[in-house]
RNA sequence: GCCCGAGUGGCGGAAUGGUAGACGCAAGCGACUCAAACUCGCUCGGAGCAAUCCAUGCCGGUUCGAGUCCGGCCUCGGGCACCA
């Protein structure tokens, strides 16, 4: 097990010629990182040139929320865009690489909440001190284009885009319900939703309408499932998740009856996607906010407790379908479309939701397992429409859902019983019967909702409308943008300080010039972040975007970030590019700003942990472990692989790492090893090797005259190895796999370090990993650079090329399988014919032992690759 | 609950359907050293004297050949629309 990270461990490598050293005889990252950084800036290496005879490359990390320290994450991130920048630079691109903010947010009103201050100077405050803390990584990127989005000048011109978006059409408010808690007064995001109660009053939360404004992302829902197609570039993982988010079906719209209905609900409309199931089902159901339970409250107190209970649940999806299946039949009965002698009872039930198809559903228990759970619990009948080809047997505790796809048998349906067809068929001809007949229409449904974007919060981009009381709603007018926060506001009540603040609130009319209230609601952050990546183009443009400038940097060649925001963050910023569109602030080519994404792993770390006289779990930082216990001698209890968290006290700090190893080995250790798309386990053992190993390089590079005069008969199997490097660490590069690259490194240092070539040779597969490991190591890659006689800086030279006569090998060891397993190999040259091979391989010594003078049913010869002898 | 991933030595991982374990960590042995650290060299999945056998989360299938493809599970992780 590893020891604690001993920061006093640090080896002490020195090079073994001068110990009565001068500067310059160790690796010392202390000394050469500032120095690198300083050239770098004084050559303005990373500032970004729009230069029209250069092919540009816009690599992009998503953008920091400013808590104030960088962590692993960060630098596992930015390490991993900078890898590419620096990359597609020395390719001959000219490179963007910007660095912003995503800084509005709730953090902020909490720390003034517990600890008073205002937002603004704890954002810009943290900003500065993250800013300090990513200095010494040594990243490419181009500060010139830093922004907040917290700045006047970015959300004005966000305000800007939303009146045209208003006034397009692609903007409305209607009703939605929130997390309110009822003792604070406020409105509860659904992270402050803590099983059912609020977090800080610890009330029950309740479900409250308010009216909000929505984005129409839906009147894009087609068009942005289908351009999922053209995303190539991404991640197969993400592209399947958001197919699934937007949730396109095709089903039956139809209508119950309802029996003795109060006025107006006379009809229940409602969506099925399995219309093959119209004589399956035994009930319908109708979520508590749906119009007719409202209705139906009002005079029966029964149903008005059962709704109440409902509503008393947060917003969140998972809470309402992880939450026990409760029902209240509601004593109506609602008659089938197809035969209206057919009735079934009306249940209200807490798994339907309103906001998905029409808030009602038809319960079919036999295919639908949440259905069967419903009935069962209920004492519903369950009646089987169909069932597996072969079998007679009635669902039990089990739905019996098969795929689309698969042929059963139909006992209770549309058509003559006994059926054997795919459920697919089924569905198609019940849908053209129900057409045929008018009982109901074929209709294209989208799970996708509408985007809400109203926050009743201080700390986001105010919503530029006024509300008038002769006008109604009017957008304010563009000379008046931005639509300032105010400074003068306190946290020490809850809920929103905008709702309160008189002088800000009141204003004129932009229309009447009569009294106006400002729209207090501040706009969702998901809306800073879904167009920041243009507004670098032009950072400090006077309008949202620069047409040459978008047109010249537009799309990011290279997103790069988490997982997690494999739906949201990226959907919307899809829909927003089309709004954006819509209204002129992006030509078409942007409508689908990531031409290529990359989600990359977490950073975790063990947790070292033991245990309370009460069984309670205390953890313990690293550096109070040591190998496996603590000062006392106590032993801890270790859990790997742990996502870095404050309140596990696993969390490692890139500022200590970078003071006592350097920046150089943060970024070495951070690639190495795990795939960039899988979670990294930082460790203390790792960083040192990866220290280690990049004092071994500087040491191989200082060393290159100093061995005496070499054996050039060497000289040839140390270039080859050279090409081999820059063959395999280009493709590690280019295909996301940089600890490929990493390895290749190492591959190469072991094969300069072993041979006896030439101070020449030597040198020439020294400068190459150089420039190799510029990307990873920059400034270890221009001491070397410098060390060895390079020109310029490293960061500015041209990506080496393999030469591919150097990548051949003339002969190859192929290995002879008997009944797939191997047994055997012989040495042949490369393109050898396969009757040869194959006379050479049963000549072999094991093959001919086995085959026992009898003939081998078969040979599989796969040139340059193996053989197969099957006996 | 629903959607999406991931599981390979003591550890991180490598492997166009073709030699499972590249590269590295840890460990062990040796060299250097008064000694240690650093550095350098060697060994290193398990069982077995060996021939061999067993091994890529579990169970089945396709194939001359499966870590890789298909079906069914298990465990862990991400998302679920107001965390960012």
């Amino acid at each position: 097990m590893p020891g604690a990270l001993d920061l006093a461990r640090r080896p002490c490598i020195t090079a073994p010629a001068d110990p009565n050293e001068g500067p310059m005889s160790r690796y010392d990252p202390a000394d050469i990182e500032p120095k690198w950084q300083a050239a770098w800036d004084a050559a303005e290496s990373f500032r970004a040139r729009h230069d029209p005879a250069k092919p540009k490359y816009y690599v992009l990390e998503m953008f920091p929320y400013p808590s104030g320290r960088i962590h692993m994450g960060h630098v596992r991130n930015y390490t991993m865009g900078d890898v590419v920048a620096r990359y597609k630079s020395s390719c001959g691109f000219s490179v963007l690489h910007p660095m912003g903010w995503d800084a509005f947010g709730m953090p902020a009103e909490n720390a003034a909440m517990e600890r008073g201050g205002h937002p603004k100077d704890w954002t810009y405050g943290n900003i500065a001190d993250m800013k300090a803390q990513m200095k010494p990584l040594g990243l490419s990127i181009d500060w010139s284009r830093e922004f907040a989005t917290c700045d006047p000048e970015y959300y004005g011109q966000q305000q800007a885009m939303f009146i045209d978006m208003l006034e397009a059409g692609l903007v409305y408010r209607k009703a939605a319900v929130v997390n309110w808690d009822p003792v604070d007064m406020t409105v509860l995001a659904n992270e402050q939703v803590i099983e059912g109660k609020g977090w800080r009053s610890g009330a029950e939360v309740e479900r409250r309408e308010l009216t909000q404004w929505f984005f129409k992302i839906t009147d894009y829902a087609d068009e942005l499932l289908s351009a999922i197609d053209g995303l190539e570039a991404w991640p197969e993982k993400v592209r399947l998740m958001q197919r699934n988010w937007i949730g396109k079906s095709k089903g039956l719209s139809f209508e119950f009856g309802v029996k003795n209905a109060p006025a107006g609900f006379e009809k229940l409309p409602i969506y099925t996607t399995r219309p093959d199931t119209m004589w399956g089902p035994t009930f319908a159901a109708i979520a508590a906010d749906h119009p007719l339970a409202k209705a139906l409250e009002k005079d029966n107190p029964e149903v008005a407790a059962f709704c109440a209970k409902c509503r008393a649940m947060g917003t969140s999806e998972a809470a309402i379908e992880a939450a026990e299946k409760l029902g209240l039949d509601t004593g109506l009965k609602v008659t089938h479309p197809a035969d209206p002698s057919l009735e079934l009872p009306l249940w209200i039930a807490n798994f339907v939701l309103m906001d998905y198809g029409t808030g009602a559903i038809i319960g079919c228990p036999a295919h639908d397992q949440r259905d069967l759970d419903f009935a069962r619990k209920y004492g519903l009948p369950v009646i089987d429409v169909f069932k597996p080809l072969g079998s007679d047997e009635a669902v039990g505790n089990t739905a019996f859902v098969p795929q689309k796809t698969e042929k059963v048998r139909y006992v209770h349906w549309h058509g003559p019983a006994d059926t054997e067809i795919t459920c697919q068929e089924a569905m198609d001809r019940t849908l053209a019967l129900y057409e045929k007949n008018g009982w109901g229409t074929a209709q294209v449904q989208y799970r996708l909702r509408d985007w809400g974007i109203s926050r009743q919060r201080y700390w986001g981009c105010p919503i530029p409308v006024i509300h008038c009381e002769k006008c109604g709603v009017v957008p304010e007018k563009k000379e008046n943008l931005p639509v300032r926060l105010p400074d003068d506001v306190s946290f020490d009540l809850p809920g929103n300080p905008l709702d309160r603040h008189p002088t800000w609130r009141d204003c004129t009319c932009p229309s009447c010039g009569g009294k106006g209230r400002r729209e207090t609601d501040t706009m969702d952050t998901f809306v800073d972040s879904s167009w920041y990546f243009a507004r670098f183009t032009a950072p400090h443009a006077a309008t949202p975007t620069d047409p040459a400038e978008c047109d010249y940097w537009m799309n990011v060649d290279q997103y790069i970030g988490g997982i997690e925001h494999a739906i949201l963050h990226l959907l919307y910023s899809r829909f927003f590019c089309r709004a954006m569109k819509a209204t002129g602030h992006l030509p078409a080519k942007a409508i689908e700003p990531f031409n290529a994404l990359f989600t990359q792993g977490m950073v975790t770390h063990e947790i070292y942990m033991t245990r309370d006289a009460r069984g309670r779990a205390v953890y313990h930082l690293p550096e109070d472990v040591t190998d496996g216990k603590l000062a006392d001698g106590t032993a801890v209890e270790v859990i790997p692989s742990a996502k870095m968290s404050k309140s596990k006290k696993n969390v490692v700090d890139p500022v200590d790492i970078v003071k006592n190893f350097g920046a150089d080995t943060a970024r070495w250790f951070i690639l190495s090893d795990s795939p960039p798309e899988r979670d990294v386990e930082w460790t203390a053992s790792g960083a040192e090797a990866a220290y280690k190993f990049l004092g071994r390089v500087w040491r191989l590079a200082a060393e290159v005259d100093s061995r005496g005069a070499g054996d050039a008969s060497q000289d040839q199997a140390l270039l080859k190895a050279m090409h081999r490097a820059i063959a395999d660490v280009t493709a590690g590069i280019e295909g996301f796999a940089f600890n490929k690259s990493v390895a290749a490194l190492y591959t190469l240092a072991n094969a300069v370090q072993r041979s006896d070539a030439s101070a020449t040779a030597k040198g020439t597969a020294m400068r190459a990993t150089a420039q190799l490991i510029a990307p990873m190591t920059p400034h270890l890659a221009e001491e070397i650079w410098s060390m060895l006689g390079g020109s310029g800086l490293v960061a500015e030279a041209p990506w080496p090329k393999a030469d591919p006569a150097m990548l051949v090998e003339d002969e190859v060891l192929l290995p002879i399988q008997i009944n797939g397993k191997k047994r055997s190999e012989i040495a042949v040259p490369k393109d050898m014919d396969k009757a040869e091979v194959e006379k050479l391989v049963l000549a072999d010594e094991t093959v001919v032992k086995v085959l026992a003078g009898g003939t081998p049913k078969k040979v599989i010869v796969v040139p340059g690759r193996i053989v197969n002898v099957v006996v």
